[in-house]
DNA sequence: ATATACTTTAGAATCATTATAAACTGGTAT
DNA sequence: ATACCAGTTTATAATGATTCTAAAGTATAT
């Protein structure tokens, strides 16, 4: 677990000024050992329980995307009404119940590595993404 | 390419009563040889080409969720402002470009299939889809 | 032909997200 | 310290895709 001072000197670094709201959030999406997934909604909640005070909705929207800027967290691609974050920023892939929600990490050894054959001229590859949806039985 | 009395009998099959906007929608997703993606409004786009006659946003949106639950549609799971839909129903993955916001078919031999090593108790696989990024070299 | 359940439709409502622009603040130079 | 300025925060409005509503229209079985 970081402390405030540890979070000020890594929004220093990467040139975002360390407000009391970016350390805030810093501690609530970091403070973790455990990565997990959510969504603006799920962390505005989480705010709550943790901080006594309020953030704004638009600092918590602006300061996610200064993150995944930063690259401190990743945006994953599944079509839900709402989006979802991961503060696993490795590569990896997810299970996702579309009825219950919920995102699974699939971690690197669950997954073979996905080669992919075809190339189109003048692009290249960002990213490889896998989503495997899933169902109750 | 199919003709109205064709198009009439799949949508009777099916449960779906052949309206002029479904008759309509259906030669404008189906009466191709190729499968393309598409939007909601890149569809509207389409049915003001080709047809005369203007079918209501609401409409629209009914009926490529009746041909989806059909099976005659695929979404597409990539979290962009709209959604996009595939007339391409087989399993197999795609290609997205961000900035340009196009999508481009992998078919079967570009990709290897994918084995999941994981399971979830209690949950079965219902799909694994996989979606490269790719960007401007 | 008639009844009925299914469809279409325009427009309103919803909801996540982004934009606005005024007030505030961290960091730097004086 | 003090003042300044660019970067931030904030409440609120705007946006835009999608869904809802409820009234009018239509396919189809009888």
């Amino acid at each position: 677990m970081l402390s405030s001072p540890e979070y000020i000197e890594k929004l220093r670094k990467s040139g975002l000024r360390p407000t009391k709201q970016r350390i805030k959030i810093c501690q609530v999406l970091f403070d973790t050992k455990k990565t997990f997934h959510f969504t603006i909604s799920d962390l505005v909640k989480l705010i709550e329980i943790k901080a006594n005070e309020k953030i704004s909705l638009a600092t918590v929207y602006n300061t996610i995307h200064a993150f995944e800027k930063k690259g401190y967290l990743k945006e994953i691609s599944i079509n839900s009404s709402q989006t979802y974050f991961d503060t696993n920023t490795t590569n990896h892939h997810h299970f996702f119940d579309e009825k219950q929600k919920e995102l699974i990490d699939l971690e690197d050894i669950d997954v073979d590595p996905v080669k992919i054959k075809k190339t189109i001229p003048g692009k290249k590859i960002k990213s490889v993404e896998v989503l495997v949806k899933i169902d109750s039985e």
